[in-house]
DNA sequence: CCCACGCTTCGGCCGCGGCCGAAGCGTACC
DNA sequence: GGTACGCTTCGGCCGCGGCCGAAGCGTGGG
């Protein structure tokens, strides 16, 4: 038994408003209150609290209490590119393009963090530069960066950390539905423009702002 | 709104433990009539019924009526990938990893019979040399065999049988992601290599054995 | 020490949705 | 034409699970 099982549990538990409200807040990699993903799901602190646990149980979050506020957010990378691969057959989905464009819908669209990388437009246009320039190689499930691309990062202060998480790897993207890069090396090179003020993130959003400095830095090192 | 709620739609989708098992069953790329699956999901067939439709108006299942069946099978790439992201995460949680790769596992990557024709690692490979060499041409729902495609199988000896089953067409590969080749072209080349003694079909598996007939024709042939 | 606050647990209400029996429609085969 | 079969639709039953009010527990601050 049971992968079917699995697959029906996990599912279940995104397939819930609350749920599902609650871990896209959480989808930027941040870690916030009960309370905060409560006003998230607009569902009252004690229902917020029973969903949370059972996400919490089933590992797809993780807790760390601190003073009398308990902190949530996702568990590992997978489970945000989980929510991504569904994001991306349900945009799919989606029969009218629906123009609404909501607030800030387009600028989510241009540039937003995925967990703790790059993904939009900007996302995927640095992984295709990269490509183009033969800095790494994506395969289907996999990637690699090249000799001149590990020269490239270094010189960019964007060397990837060691450690045992995927070095390089494609996160296909929802809105592009074209794959960008996660992995450490989507990290290290997110980290890096957000260090050198080339992004800054936008309040309530996993939108990203490109700053002045980022539209010309981007243009200099990823021909962007 | 709502991308959360397409989220949350889409996921409740498979949330359901009948829906969970009629996608897992069709998660080799094959197509299954109704009946099938009912039996699949262990529902009655009007149960069946009600899921398939949902599955099929969320565009995560295609169908293509033929007789008196009705067969389906997974609308695209992106929906196997949703589910294989879901898996992972749900198999993640589980505690303890069973078993990586039950026997077998291994022969039924490398070939196997997907219907009647060839899939797997060989599966893919026919028909990325058929690409390259320009004998056939794959779209995303459909394929066509060239003037000198036709000439290299009619000398293999694997002319498509006439009939009105669809010609050729491509079939994603549950284990390579990618597409081989299905419809009569598929069968007849799968046929002429079972003839031919360059496959045979393992003991209560899909799973079949190449020959050392087979390496040898396949790589004169193919070039595999 | 007491209160404010964040969070959780408990209990009960209620609606959504899965399930099957029965019936209807269309195709295939004799 | 008749029959068998695959599939769908309809109707009604019923249980799971989401929701909130009230109450309980622990921490921090005045």
């Amino acid at each position: 038994m049971s992968d079917v099982t699995d697959l029906a549990v996990t599912a279940a538990l995104l397939g819930d408003p609350a749920r599902a409200a609650m871990l896209q807040a959480l989808m930027d990699g941040r870690a916030l209150t009960a309370k905060e993903l409560a006003f998230a799901a607009h569902v009252s602190p004690q229902t917020a609290s029973g969903h949370l646990a059972r996400l919490t149980e089933a590992s797809l979050l993780s807790v760390a209490a601190q003073g009398r506020h308990r902190y949530f957010r996702l568990a590992s990378p997978a489970v945000a590119e989980m929510v991504e691969a569904i994001m991306a057959v349900a945009s799919q989905t989606r029969p009218e393009p629906r123009r609404t464009a909501w607030k800030g819908g387009e600028a989510l669209r241009t540039a937003r963090t995925c967990y703790d990388h790059i993904a939009g437009r900007l996302g995927v246009a640095i992984a295709d530069r990269l490509i183009e320039r033969e800095h790494v190689v994506l395969t289907a499930d996999g990637g690699e960066v090249t000799e001149s691309g590990l020269g490239f990062l270094v010189g960019f202060g964007a060397a990837p950390e060691p450690g045992k998480r995927i070095f390089c790897r494609p996160c296909l993207d929802w809105s592009e539905r074209r794959p960008h890069l996660a992995g450490r090396v989507g990290a290290a090179i997110a980290c890096r423009c957000f260090e050198l003020g080339w992004i800054t993130r936008l309040r309530d959003s996993r939108a990203v702002a490109i700053t002045s400095a980022g539209h010309s830095g981007l243009a200099d090192t990823f021909g962007i």
